[in-house]
DNA sequence: TCATCTTATGACATCGGTGTCATGACACCG
DNA sequence: CGGTGTCATGACACCGATGTCATAAGATGA
């Protein structure tokens, strides 16, 4: 691979002048630049970003670190959208940066993360993104002084910036929808007991409460037995009961879109057609499932594009020094997606 | 960040000795590994891969070119399992090699492939993998001399060295152990036209030949119709078609796992119950569905993770120039993945 | 005509490591 | 006791770019 000095010689001019060209950051004679670009043209030069981030202190580099790659194969629990949309917002602002990001895997072991998080150092990166597979509170290792991050999907306690969805206010705005079409009786199947189930319990709560709406305890039930092989009874046994309540709910809200498509296929074998009989929601907008699923399904979009739009926005603010007012705590806001697995009542 | 020499001064050494210690490629006194490594400890020395790299001339990094990140959100066409999982499987093999994957995302766009194969060469990558979305014959800008390439998923006309799936063996291995399991009647709704789709319908012919049953031209129809409104009142008529068939098909064999999952809506529209009435296989082993789906859905692995695993050995086999006898094109076969979707038959 | 300024270019040091070679202190052997 | 070999260490150049400073040629102005 030739070098500056390469070009240089053939050219028949110092390899500062080449550096010039390159750079465009002094003035060269028109005949002189046009022999050097030839001379690059000629023997194919590709600068070198080792020598050049050595230099100038600055690699172009951006670490970011997930389990988003090796978790999608494991299924071991419900875990919604794959957290790749996440890396694919924070791709495209960068790819317009001119940063280029590198991508590292836990392999779902945290214990990864030290060696990962060095191997980044040596590479001299201007930023860290930490993506986490769901919304939950975590705490890393220390970081060199004046090294920036951003988490996503997750939160500390060390005062880190990060971005996280607005759960609370996003099954509040499903649920609010779901009222709007006139239901009245709404019953949640959420998923086990985690930072998100929490806000979005709170949110469906607050909306009754805005609507006037008395909040049913009993309509509350977590639907998420792991997979495990009487899973589909359990949720029966769980709609069995609502149905069998004088005032039975007209919708169910489903932690997540494959519960809801699992839901539905329970709901089909004891012979109850959504939306007929009953509507169904999810949440995630996991779209080769609300998409595919017949009939399609309504749901709440979990903004992962979004947020790894506004993380990435973020670090480069810090990396700039840019000042900025966002809160430490950077909630994003998702949309409703109305499709017909819901149908209005009077 | 302190350099060797910040660590010289403090452990009283020359920065070639704590080269030393660093890399122990040369017997050092005990006592003076020590200072030196308590100096390291003490100043949080991280080596800078720049300067190494600029030194050895060799940056211990991979490119990878894929629409993978990006490509997940479009859904407008049926395009099987996310290429994700070859990323992974890569990932791995690397990770193991201490080898740092650097990740570039097309967003779609083939034009910017020359930009970030550009990008690649300027952090002077030891190899380049260009994994596609779907088995597929491309043709790549030409590379600078010696510049190793692994295509993952395609293939080209210019030799560069291939890993794709076994279309051919796979479709073949599924469709014979469906006869194992008693079906003579075999109807294939497979994807448009495609080399996967080519392939398969060869390996699905091939199986019957070995079986000595029949091929029969009408059980073979294209049920990809690319997501238009009509598109279940298609189906259901192909598949009406075949019912009124004085010998039905007792299996429906789905191009891929998605394509099954809209049959299983489709069928059940119509009142027909999976595996009782006709059973059903996909093919993909797209997990989230095949798991998910009720009943289970029998399907064939697109072996992608050993696909990746595959691709980074042999990447690597190029890299240390270490002589291989693998075809230019290596075909990687999976496994069937047996579930309730299907019936044995008398 | 000479001082001053601008333009165009080159020499040289530098970034942070590592390869090469030199050197001094011992140990070993005949 | 001197020659040889090994161990431990340092001096120095080099990888490929760029920042700083110097310098020569030509333009401008008093």
């Amino acid at each position: 691979m030739p070098t500056i000095y390469d070009i240089a010689k053939a050219a028949q001019v110092s390899p500062k002048t080449v550096s010039r060209v390159i750079n465009s950051d002094a003035p060269v004679r028109l005949e002189t630049r046009q022999q050097v670009e030839q001379a690059m043209n000629e023997l194919g030069y590709v600068p070198s970003k080792a020598a050049r981030s050595m230099r100038s202190n600055r690699s172009g580099i951006v670490g970011l670190i997930t389990g988003a790659v090796s978790q999608s194969s494991e299924i071991s629990e419900p875990h919604g959208l794959p957290d790749l949309f996440i890396v694919q917002g924070i791709q495209r602002v960068l790819a317009d940066e001119e940063i280029t990001l590198m991508i590292a895997d836990t392999g779902g072991l945290a214990k990864r993360i030290p060696t990962l998080i060095n191997t980044f150092l040596q590479y001299r990166v201007e930023g860290l993104i930490y993506v986490a597979d769901r919304h939950q509170r975590i705490s890393l290792p220390p970081l060199p002084q004046g090294q920036q991050m951003i988490l996503v999907n997750c939160f500390d306690d060390q005062g880190t910036p990060a971005i996280v969805p607005d759960d609370q206010k996003g099954q509040h705005d499903l649920v609010l929808s779901l009222i709007k079409k006139g239901h009245r009786r709404i019953a949640y199947l959420c998923l086990h007991e985690c930072i998100a189930t929490e806000l979005r319990i709170t949110g469906y709560r607050k909306a009754l409460d805005a609507a006037g709406l008395p909040f049913d305890l009993g309509l509350v039930q977590c639907g998420d037995f792991e997979r495990c092989e009487e899973e589909p009874q359990l949720q029966w046994q769980i709609i069995q009961s609502w149905l069998a309540l004088p005032d039975p709910p007209t919708v169910i809200c489903c932690g997540n879109d494959e519960m809801a498509m699992r839901i539905y296929g329970v709901l089909r074998t004891q012979g109850m057609a959504v939306p007929e009989a009953i509507s169904i929601a999810g949440y995630d907008n996991h779209r080769s499932i609300a998409e595919t699923l017949y009939p399609a399904l309504t749901t709440m979009e979990l903004p992962y594009e979004s947020m790894g739009v506004a993380a990435a926005q973020r670090l480069i603010q810090l990396i700039r020094n840019e000042p900025n007012e966002t809160p430490t705590l950077q909630r994003i806001r998702g949309d409703v997606f109305w499709r017909s697995s819901v149908i209005a009542r009077p």
